[in-house]
DNA sequence: GCAAAAGTGTTAGGTGTACACCCATGA
DNA sequence: TCATGGGTGTACACCTAACACTTTTGC
């Protein structure tokens, strides 16, 4: 090792993951309680350190496929968090991501092992350290984000209906949208395939679903098209 | 220490930073030939460890202070760069910020002690590891903020001319606009206060001085206004 | 038949964009 | 007086936002 580097000091790295999910109208953030020393039994994001076998995104896809059982997970970082006292127990540098989960695939089981439940995200209440302001950050940014940017439909069963996108973008947003403008605006991009098929587990009637068109998205994009909502 | 945290791992961790500033229409960006192997020499970005003592805002802005003799810099988080290998001497986590300078309070003798200059935005040539990528996403970054919040002020002096902002916005946007438009678009805003006394180095005619009104504009986010250009 | 959610068009107002000429001044 | 950059207004196209009624169907 370059003398250089022998004298600088290291740090424990952890990264800690806000995983959201979307159902019945609702955002639910997952939380566990703490199994460890300080502040055990307190409600915390999911998270882990960072091993030296591994980049911070496999960090990541490691702790999400722990905690959830997916392995290809929608996630982007939200930032580094790296106060001195922010974990009261060591100094720990932390990178926080957040991911967007698709609740049918879910493994309901790993929520007993692992202490964890999905909390509705408007009644989460004090988490440990600093993952709150985690949390209040990757709702910044997943606002701006998707207004500009399809991720909505990570959060979304691969078949829905548009009151079901609808309702998830007025989660997100917190705020009402016009039905037909909403409709409008969404279908004009072309990039939702109607199927013939309805859900009628929300009203008589029925809703068409629909499915997103990854391929049809991309291609558009390639021709100066972008998403806006 | 709790036995929890004894059994992981320690990681050197640095901040990169991307340092931009402006003059005569075009952006710039610092940088310096690399002090120490491996790649000595080569073209890197400022950068430097983290310290135990240090929080990691703490840390950009000894580096900054360091490297351009500026205690307030406007400055943000780009992201986390973890990559195993990304540093080709040791293992190495690094957060890269980007900072906005006003030229004209950067001390150019700090260029020849740091063997730094300033190369222009679109020169800019291989740097070591990921700094390119660094720079990449800092870019993206800084264009999508700076059409909705004035961060272009951090990079003029505290007077400047119409001209000049638009040629700003024009450097970052790698684009032309509309003089009229640009000015309508700014001046309804009601951000800015035209000052009495002309800049005369660029046209006979001269061009009437502005000053960024920062309390003005916080006062306007109060009222529900938001920056857009 | 009625309650409950799905689905459907039009219009007015505002915003973005394109565009051309006169002005002030120093050399 | 002329070359150079500074400064100004309008018209049209487009997009956004507001708005109410009909359809379907299980109970």
């Amino acid at each position: 090792m370059s003398p250089f580097y022998i004298e600088q000091e290291k740090f424990f790295v952890s990264v800690d993951c806000i995983i959201l999910g979307f159902k019945e109208g609702k955002l639910y953030l997952l939380i566990s309680k703490r199994k460890f020393e300080p502040l055990k039994g307190q409600d915390t994001l999911m998270g882990g350190f960072v091993r030296s076998d591994e980049s911070l995104s496999e960090t990541v896809t490691r702790v999400l496929f722990e905690y959830t059982g997916i392995q290809d997970v929608f996630m982007e970082q939200v930032g580094a968090y790296g106060e001195i006292n922010r974990d009261e127990g060591e100094r720990v540098i932390s990178l926080a991501y957040y991911a967007l989960i698709n609740l049918e695939l879910f493994d309901e089981e790993l929520c007993k092992k692992h202490n964890a439940r999905w909390e509705e995200l408007e009644k989460v209440g004090k988490l440990i350290f600093d993952h709150n302001q985690m949390l209040s950050d990757t709702m910044d940014i997943l606002r701006k984000k998707a207004a500009t940017q399809p991720l909505g439909f990570n959060l979304l069963p691969e078949r829905f209906t548009l009151p079901q996108l609808q309702s998830l973008y007025e989660a997100i947003y917190q705020t009402t949208l016009d039905k037909r403008n909403f409709r409008k605006k969404i279908l004009e991009m072309d990039i939702l395939e109607k199927q013939e098929d309805k859900d009628k587990s929300s009203s008589k009637r029925g809703a068409f679903y629909y499915e997103f068109r990854k391929e049809k998205y991309n291609e558009l994009l390639r021709k100066g098209f972008y998403f806006s909502l």
